[in-house]
RNA sequence: GGAGGGAUGGCAGAGUGGACGAUUGCGGUGGUCUUGAAAACCAUUGAGCCGCAAGGCUCCGGGGGUUCGAAUCCCUCUCCCUCCGCCA
C-alpha cells in the first residue's frame, strides 16, 4: 500500500507509475483523492462536535458533583450524541473504501527501473558461467527424467491432476538434496536464519504482502476453514512480524525457509505444458530479509548475490535480469531475475526473482521499527528473493548435465547431499 | 467435538461508569557516579488521525448497543489459553 500522503501530494506521478505498468485504471487515484477529500470535511465537523461533547461532559461531572441539575445540557447532548454517530458511521464508510482502493494500487517502481510494458525492455545485467557445449542434441528434462525413471507425469497427474508430477528414486532425492544443499549455505555462509512457517495462511497474511485481494484467482483456497496454500514462502514468512515493531538494533532480519509451493496457474494454459517447470505445486528455498529503509537496495544486491552463489556453485549458466516497469510484481518496487540455462530447451528459464519492496508490504502488514534515537516508529522495507526454485533447478541439472547415453552427471557441490553419487543413471529395475 | 478462562502501551501486568490515555515493573532514551563498564540513583519514554500552526480528535482484540458520558455494563464476532474426548 502506498502512503496516502504521496497520492494526495503527487497524483500525477501515481497514475503516471500505474500506465508505466501496463495499467489501465488510473481512475482509482482519482477516486481515492475524492473520498479522501470528503473524509478530511467530515472529520472537521465530527471533531468540533465531540470537543463540544467533551466540554459538556466534564460540565455535567462537575454538576452532579455539586448537586446541581443538569438536565438541560443533558438534553442537548442527546442531540448532538446522535449526529456524531450518524457521521462517525459515514467516516467509517469512505475509510474503507479508501482502503479498499488504495490495495488495488501497485507500489511505485525505483527510479532505476527500466521503463517498459514487457519483457522486451527488460535489461540483461550480467551473465555468469558458460553454457554446455554438447557434440549431440542434449534432450529435454521431461525425456531425460522418464527414461531415467526419476520423472513421473502420468502418475502424478493420476494422483492429482496435471501440473502435477511424481519424483522418483535419484529424483526424489536431488530434490531432498538441494533443498538442504541451499539452506545450509544461506545458514551458514548467508547470515539467514531458518524458518519452518505455517504452508497454509490466512487471508490477512496474504493481504499483507499484497497476493490478495487482488489475485484471489491464483491461489489455492480452503473455503471451509478460510485458509489459503501459499504460493510462496515469502506470505508467511514476511507475516511473521505482521503489527509489530521491531528494534531498530535488530535490522536487518534475515530468515530463509524451505517450503512446498502452489500456484493455480490460472491463464497460464498452454505455456510450460511440458515437464516440471510450471507445476501447481513445487519446492522452493526463500530468502526474506526486514531492513533499514536507508540500506534496501544495497540488500537488494547482496539477496541477489545470495541466490546467484547457489547456482555458480553448481555450475549452472545463467543470466541476471533488470525487470522493466511492466513486468514488474505488483508489490515490488524493483526486481532482479535470474534466469537459468536450460540445455535441452536452447532457452534461460526464470529461476529465481529477488525483488525490494521498499515499504508497501510494511505498511500493509504494519511492520515498523523504532529508531534508537527515541523518534516514531517507522515503517521496515522488506524484500525477498528465491534462494532458489528446486523444481527448476533439477530441470536444469538434469539438462545440462546429460551425457550421450542419457546418464546425467551430478555437480560436485551436490555429491555430498546425494549420498556420493557422481551420475544418475536408470535404475536395474526400475518400479 | 464438550466445558471453562482470557485479549489493556515495545513487553509484562493493574484497573468494575466521570479525577484514566490509563498505577506499576521491565525494556528504551538522557543524566549523575566511574579510568571504562556494570550496579545504583534521577529524569524521560504509547500509537494514529485532522490542522500552516495553536490546538483538537481517536485508540484498552473487531463490530454493535445502553448512557449526557464506557477500558469499565450488555450483545455479537474473531483470536489465544486451560481441562476432557478424538487423532498424527
Amino acid at each position: 500500500m502506498l502512503d496516502i500522503k504521496l497520492i494526495r501530494d503527487n497524483p500525477e506521478l501515481v497514475k503516471k507509475d500505474i500506465l508505466d505498468r501496463g495499467g489501465k485504471d488510473t481512475g482509482v487515484v482519482d477516486r481515492v483523492l475524492e473520498s479522501d477529500v470528503r473524509r478530511r470535511e467530515m472529520l472537521v465537523e465530527v471533531e468540533e462536535l465531540k470537543h463540544q461533547r467533551n466540554k459538556a461532559s466534564e460540565e455535567i461531572a462537575a454538576l452532579k458533583k455539586e448537586g446541581g441539575d443538569a438536565s438541560g445540557i443533558v438534553g442537548r447532548m442527546k442531540e448532538i450524541s446522535e449526529k456524531i454517530k450518524s457521521i462517525d458511521s459515514r467516516v467509517r464508510d469512505v475509510e474503507v473504501d479508501i482502503r479498499t482502493l488504495m490495495l488495488e494500487i501497485p507500489n511505485v517502481p525505483d527510479g532505476s527501473v527500466p521503463t517498459g510494458l514487457d519483457e522486451e525492455a527488460n535489461i540483461e545485467i550480467r551473465l555468469s558461467g558458460e553454457a554446455p557445449n554438447f557434440t549431440f542434441k542434449p534432450k529435454a528434462h521431461w525425456d531425460l527424467g522418464e527414461e531415467l525413471d526419476v520423472l513421473d507425469f502420468e502418475r502424478g497427474a493420476k494422483i492429482a491432476k496435471a501440473r502435477f508430477t511424481l519424483l522418483k528414486g535419484a529424483g526424489a532425492l536431488m530434490e531432498r538434496a538441494l533443498i538442504n544443499y541451499m539452506l545450509d549455505m544461506h545458514t551458514t555462509e548467508h547470515g539467514y536464519t531458518e524458518v519452518f512457517p505455517p504452508i497454509l495462511a490466512s487471508p490477512a497474511s496474504f493481504e499483507g504482502t499484497g497476493q490478495l485481494p487482488k489475485f484471489s484467482e491464483d491461489m489455492f483456497w480452503c473455503r471451509n476453514d478460510d485458509l489459503l496454500l501459499i504460493p510462496t514462502a515469502e506470505v508467511p514468512v514476511t507475516n511473521i512480524f505482521r503489527d509489530e515493531v521491531l528494534k531498530e538494533a535488530e535490522l536487518p532480519v534475515k530468515y530463509t525457509a524451505y517450503t512446498p509451493c502452489f500456484r493455480r496457474e490460472a491463464g497460464s494454459y498452454g505455456k510450460d505444458v511440458r515437464g516440471i517447470i510450471r507445476q501447481h505445486q513445487f519446492n522452493k528455498v526463500e530468502m526474506v530479509k526486514f531492513v533499514h529503509p536507508d540500506t534496501s537496495f544495497d540488500e537488494l544486491e547482496s539477496l541477489t548475490a545470495d541466490a546467484e552463489e547457489v547456482l555458480s556453485r553448481l555450475g549452472l549458466h545463467f543470466r541476471v535480469v533488470a525487470l522493466c516497469t511492466g513486468d514488474l510484481g505488483f508489490s515490488a518496487a524493483k526486481c532482479y531475475d535470474l534466469e537459468v540455462w536450460m540445455a535441452g530447451a536452447g532457452e534461460y528459464k526464470e529461476i529465481s526473482s529477488c525483488s525490494c519492496f521498499t515499504d508497501f508490504q510494511a505498511r500493509r502488514a504494519n511492520i515498523r521499527f523504532k529508531p534508537s534515537d527515541g523518534g516514531k516508529p517507522r515503517f521496515v522495507h522488506t524484500l525477498n528473493g528465491s534462494g532458489v526454485a528446486i523444481g527448476r533447478t533439477v530441470a536444469a541439472l538434469l539438462e545440462n548435465y546429460q551425457l550421450d547415453d542419457g546418464r546425467v552427471v551430478v555437480p560436485p557441490a551436490l555429491q555430498p547431499y546425494m549420498h556420493g553419487m557422481t551420475v544418475i543413471e536408470k535404475p536395474a529395475n526400475p518400479i
